[in-house]
RNA sequence: GGGGACGUAGCCCAACCGGCAGCAGGCGCCCGGCUUAAAACCGGGUCCAGUGUGGGUUCGAGUCCCACCGUCCCCA
């Protein structure tokens, strides 16, 4: 039998067995209850960080506790593969992003081995496969034809220099994250997934979720959602005799509505601009805004631009006559895409309106405010009575707020509204490297979806194409593959040449994971409704809005559309914080990056692994500066000196009083089973460590030998597994067992165990600790007042005081409150 | 500007419902073992805070409430 601890050659044993034995397959005939352990999907962008080693020994730990609790645990891998950065990297590079995707997975896949995660991988799948993005298509397809998914103009960001479109996420203070040059506005007709229509569920269904997701990641949600109540206000515009429709959350004010502004990207603005004589100024005003990022242009602290159109806006409340601006200040994409501008009541308005000599109108006479018309600086934002409003003067704002929509609704002008600051998501892309969107462009038929029959609409080969990026989407410069036969009148038609947003991938990648090997269907019907919804589901908190919002969106319209049963995917969430590294976060460029490889190759996986969750809570940062592998090494060397000890005793037998590490052991099992449950994985090693000094110390010091020490040490071993799966295993065999470790039971306890024959409770006298007694555990208070009166301390400290009353927390506490003195 | 989270020893972190602040670990230091010696390694030991600041509630506050300071996140 082997002795010591050598990780690296036990490492390598014990995976190669647990392959062989398929150990981590899920078993889809098993009666055990199933239990779908998920964690989000990495992108195959070099090799793995100690990011991934965290969210990984995360992730592993829940399934494989799951397991060693009785469940049939699904815990699968994939890749999500498709995507920007792949293509941008393979472009520096000079080589291909399938290329350069595909070697980057086999990197990952291979660290993640030698770190030895409990992962079917059997049911391994990667989204910028034909066989997958086949399916992302078809639920493309089934968005579409139900209405949720349409194409609209939109001004998106554009990096001039690298010629593409951009996500939101890749501007960074408006430059572009790759080359930093300055991102500008692109009008281009883009897909759109109307996310919109589901949001009001999206901000319900929150409330099952509420006990078993993070709050901070619902909160981030519902702040995304953004759900506000207003009133729309019908504006005429008097010149074009055309009626706009704006939003407010503040109808109480609109009587302090001194002009109107439209977005400068408005459909109606230019011809506003014409009929106001100012067409030529308006243009060179929108190539300006336009050359100006989202960001800067809803920036409080900056300078306002706009445009007098020369219209003017009547005010649907009082018939009032103001004139109608064109703003950068106001997005296209956001509410109608016009506003009324009350100057007194809102900040940006103020600054707009001080800059261009607009007068200001106070009417909400909020307390403490400075109310000056004429020269204040900072809107009144506050509460207060509606002033210089005809009609509802003197009115609490609220009321007011009531009055005037109702009084809309009954003119026809308007009325309530309920506006959403979530937008539709906009999927399209110009780029080589992702989900082709199965559309067919017929100048006959229109828009035609390709038949279902023909998915999928495969990517050209690399080899044939240009990929960089050039300002058309790479696509269409592959002539072979964008000529097409329009599928519906057999005439000239051409292939959409757009991809698909990666987030599109892996909205549904947990359903796939199912049945992943189906060619006939996107998920087993049977499998999914077995699986899902997700148990358990682990990965890092910048996912807290898009991913995990989009998952919801998918589940919800797949429901809809007769799919799936539920409607939340994900039961319960855990996020894990980042690893950083004196302070930062690990980049190349720092020179702070630790590879986890370069320590497993020092002191093997399960160190890093229990480092990384010994750390502190999970859902904190940690910094790589404060943790030490060395220690955790040192521990795990010592529980295998501790077994080598004990084995040559034997199993059986019952020298020495084993009492105290009877108790021990329950107690530690008692405790690291509630840890485990409360993924407190740093305080459930901490109770481990303890119960290894116990072990030791009933062995080495008490001489305790035979079954206590032997059963102590197999329920440390299965405890430990999830976390160090490998040395536990190794010592679970060095103790005679045949199975693996990680197919034993949790272990029990038995709560009488837990209860100490004695107590120790320390004596306050007015909140102070004066003294302290022993007393049997259950005491009453009589006894317990009756043996502290004979304490030396107390007695002094009672002595010359009046005695009030006495608190008693049963085994706990005793305090004297007295007065006096 | 609005919302949220967090502040415990030089550092990372524990502390159930408010009930004795610390034998979970690392760093530093000390002693011992091993060594020609040092490092590494092993065994043992030790130092260091009264919980960011100021109030409040309470018999009792790290824990609850308020304000402020600091750090971080989200929204604007």
């Amino acid at each position: 039998m082997a002795t010591g601890y050598d990780p690296q050659e036990i490492e390598t044993r014990w995976q190669r067995q647990w392959a062989d034995d398929r150990l981590y397959e899920a078993d889809e005939t098993s009666d055990r209850p199933p239990f779908y352990a998920l964690h989000m999907f990495p992108y195959p962008s070099g090799d793995l960080h100690m990011g991934h080693a965290e969210a990984f020994s995360l992730a592993d730990a829940v399934a494989r506790y799951a397991r060693l609790r009785g469940h049939e645990v699904m815990n699968p891998i994939g890749w999500d593969s498709f995507g920007l950065n792949a293509e941008n990297a393979a472009i520096r590079r000079g080589i291909d992003p399938q290329q350069w995707t595909y070697r980057n997975i086999e990197t990952q896949a291979a660290t993640m081995r030698r770190l030895g995660f409990a992962w079917d991988w059997s049911r391994r799948l990667h989204t910028s496969d034909p066989a997958y993005y086949r399916w992302t298509q078809w639920l493309f397809l089934q968005l579409y034809k139900a209405g949720w998914a349409y194409r609209k103009d939109a001004s998106v960001n554009w990096c001039p220099n690298d010629q593409t479109v951009l996500a939101n996420e890749q501007v960074k203070d408006g430059r572009c994250e790759y080359c930093d040059a300055e991102v500008t506005k692109k009008a281009l007709t883009q897909w759109f997934l109307q996310i919109t229509a589901f949001a009001q569920r999206l901000l319900d269904d929150m409330s099952q979720l509420e006990p078993t997701w993070p709050a901070r990641v619902l909160t981030l949600q519902r702040n995304w959602i953004g759900r506000s109540e207003g009133a729309e206000a019908t504006f005429r515009i008097e010149e074009a005799a055309e009626d706009v429709v704006v939003y407010t959350t503040r109808p109480d004010t609109l009587f302090g509505a001194t002009f109107f502004v439209v977005a400068p990207e408005h459909p109606r603005a230019r011809a506003w601009a014409e009929l106001g004589g100012v067409a030529d100024e308006f243009d060179a005003f929108l190539a300006r805004v336009r050359r100006k990022s989202d960001i800067e242009r809803e920036s409080t602290d900056r300078e306002k631009e706009g445009l007098a159109l020369g219209v003017h806006a009547v005010n649907p409340v009082n018939g009032e006559r103001i004139p109608v601006y064109a703003a950068d200040y106001v997005l296209m994409g956001y509410g109608t895409g016009a506003i009324m501008a009350v100057p007194a009541h809102d900040q940006r308005d103020l600054d707009f309106a001080r800059a261009y000599g607009i007068p200001v109108r106070v009417v909400v006479a909020v307390e403490g405010a400075d109310l000056d018309e004429s020269t204040m600086t900072t809107a009144a934002l506050g509460e207060g009575a509606v002033v210089n409003s005809p009609g509802y003067d003197g009115l609490p704002w609220r009321e007011a707020k009531r009055r005037i929509t109702a009084d809309l609704e009954a003119k026809s002008l308007g009325g309530p509204a309920v506006n959403y600051r979530l937008r539709d998501w906009l999927v399209s892309r110009q780029r080589y490297w992702g989900a082709p969107i199965p559309i067919v462009h017929c100048p006959g038929c229109g828009l035609v979806p390709v038949p279902e029959t023909e998915l999928p609409v495969r990517l050209p080969d690399p080899e044939t194409i240009d990929f960089r990026p050039k300002g058309d989407a790479p696509l269409a410069s592959a002539a072979d593959w964008v000529n097409v036969e329009c599928p519906q009148c057999g005439g000239a038609a051409r292939r959409d040449t757009d991809t698909m947003d990666t987030f599109v991938d892996s909205s549904w990648y947990y359903l796939r994971y199912c049945s992943p090997n189906r060619d006939d269907v996107p998920f087993d019907r049977e499998a999914v409704h077995r699986w899902m919804p997700v148990d358990q589901y682990t990965g890092g908190i910048e996912h807290a809005i898009l991913h995990l919002l989009y998952s919801r969106f998918f589940t919800k319209a797949l429901h809809d559309l007769g799919h799936l049963e539920f409607t939340e995917p994900f039961t319960r969430l855990k996020s894990q914080g980042m690893v950083l590294s004196g302070g930062a976060a690990m980049s190349k460029s720092r020179g702070n990056v630790v590879e986890p490889k370069a320590v497993v190759d020092e002191y093997g996986a399960d160190t890093l692994r229990a480092t990384m969750l010994f750390a502190g809570p999970i859902e904190d940062d940690v910094d790589w500066a404060d943790v030490s592998t060395a220690g955790l090494f040192k521990w795990l060397s010592r529980l295998c000196r501790l077994v080598d000890e004990h084995v040559p005793a034997g199993p059986d037998g019952d020298a020495g009083d084993a009492t105290a590490l009877r108790r021990a052991t329950h107690k530690a099992i008692a405790g690291v089973t509630e840890d485990y449950d409360a993924f407190k994985y740093n305080t459930a090693i901490a109770k481990l460590m303890t119960l290894a000094n116990e072990i030791s110390a009933a062995f080495r010091d008490r001489g305790v030998r035979g079954t206590a020490v032997q059963e102590s040490l197999e329920a440390l071993q299965i405890m430990l597994a999830p976390i160090a799966p490998h040395v536990t295993e190794e010592l679970w065999h060095r103790l005679g067992h045949e199975q693996s470790v990680h197919r034993a039971t949790w272990p029990g306890f038995d709560p009488a165990l837990l209860i100490e024959a004695t107590r120790r409770v320390p004596v306050q006298v007015d909140g102070k600790v004066r003294d302290a007694m022993v007393l049997p555990a259950g005491a009453s208070q009589a006894d317990a007042e009756a043996a502290a009166r004979q304490l030396d301390n107390v007695v002094r400290h009672l002595s010359d005081r009046q005695l009030v009353k006495v608190v008693w927390v049963p085994d706990r506490m005793l305090n004297f409150v007295t007065r006096g003195g």
